[in-house]
DNA sequence: GACTGATACTATACGGCGTATAGAGATGGT
DNA sequence: ACCATCTCTATACGCCGTATAGTATCAGTC
């Protein structure tokens, strides 16, 4: 916590008997954002970034208490990409839906980060300042505080769920070698061969995907899984905040 | 594919010489589970499921081609616990939430299941039933497929967003040795202690937190964040159908 | 200016992981 | 009886987080 506030509470008072550190922790929280940047899928590693900064990995323990530690730091760190959307234009659904793809696009940027624990959260300063301005929006809608805490957390889950998806695919992409349309006939051979019988057993999930209005193609070399999580995400967002604003009837 | 679906189509055909196999892949399955489930954080070792079945990590890769394919069977073993919602009762409203509801439920009995991958989707027969009973129920509703499929991915966010929350809460408990009550206090004291403006720094987080009516306790054994989340998601989802529902008079 | 004690860092080691590789043992067709 | 073929075992490699012990470097004291 000291840590992570950059608190001088209880600084060492150390009595300075001794060699000075040699590092900082703000090198070492940019080495690890660095290195967990570099392989997103694995994330940081003592070693890794120990390297990076030039000493063996037991001398960040004289910086950090464990691993845990550092990327809650880290974690910490990459939210102060997030650019604040209380001064933004528009009205609030606009801006609700440009918050969450910020943070899609910051977990894109470091998806080592969609595996903090959500159970017990960092609290850090930059963090919490996404959330005070996710809040500061919503606020000006004047609805049910309780309805607005349920908003927020399925806004987090659908933000950590796409940013999710859009990682795994470009993971798998070079954990596999194999290109998402080079999968996906792959697979639906192997499903051709080994189950005849789809369409009599799901027909359901049959209609659903046959109604599939196509997605214009793209021209920035993003997939196809990528730009679909993308517009599912504004659109699903647009669903839900209908739901939010409407005076609900039910229950 | 092949093993997913038990397929006899591309059966080894061998010519049977030397010994005959001494297991069978559902007991391999089987044990795999148990194994990912007595770790849920970790999932499964090849080593640890081996020693269930009674051999060596390396006798397994001749049943499966590897630990990635071993959690992909497990994963759609353990979609055969959840019973099909389409015969159930009631409007597709309460249908749909309660078929959320069994799925976090089952996330959280099998939380290492968490962890596989969405890019690239299992496609195996329990999980595809899953999917196709939730269909079956929103087709009742006559919607636009388009907006459907946006409405199933973020069902399942939210309902893998819930499970993780839950079993990270879980888990956290067991490895910190730390009562949630106890991590509260400890967290906030430290709050407190390192940074002393928080309330002047995030005011709305702070309005956001002191709205929140009490939840009734529960005697159940089940931790705070445990009924909140479960709370949350079943109003949260509220709100989302509800969205689902209106014809959409926005973009 | 030598000595002392605290501190920052290094070296090594442990038990875990997935799985490549090589070899042993069993089996059934010839 | 032989041996090709298949199953399973044994061993090893390079990773991981971090406990432990040792070494180098400094500030203050005499």
């Amino acid at each position: 916590m000291a840590l992570l506030w950059r608190s001088e509470v209880a600084e060492p008072v150390s009595s300075s008997r001794g060699p000075k550190p040699r590092l900082e922790i703000d090198a070492i929280v940019a080495a690890a954002i660095a290195v967990a940047d570099s392989n997103p899928s694995v994330g940081l590693t003592m070693r890794a970034v120990a390297e990076q900064v030039g000493v063996t990995a037991m001398a960040l323990y004289g910086y950090v208490p464990d691993k845990n530690s550092l990327v809650a730091l880290a974690y910490d760190a990459i939210h102060a990409e997030i650019s604040d959307c209380e001064r933004g234009e528009g009205e609030w659904r606009e801006r609700t839906i440009a918050w969450a793809e910020d943070l899609v696009a910051l977990f894109v940027r470091h998806a080592w980060a969609l595996r903090v624990s959500y159970a017990r959260p960092v609290f850090g300063p930059n963090e919490q300042r996404v959330l005070e301005s996710l809040v500061g929006v919503l606020r000006t809608t004047h609805q049910n505080p309780d309805r607005m805490r349920r908003l927020v957390g399925l806004l987090f889950y659908a933000v950590r769920g796409t940013a999710l998806t859009i990682a795994e695919a470009r993971e798998a992409e070079v954990a596999s070698g194999m290109t998402e349309e080079d999968w996906w006939r792959t697979t639906s051979a192997g499903l051709d061969e080994n189950v005849q019988d789809f369409g009599d057993r799901f027909p359901n999930t049959i209609w659903l995907l046959s109604q599939q209005s196509d997605l214009p193609g793209s021209d920035d070399g993003s997939s196809y899984v990528e730009r679909q999580s993308l517009v599912n995400l504004r659109s699903g967002l647009g669903i839900l905040l209908d739901g939010f604003e409407a005076a609900t009837p039910h229950r």
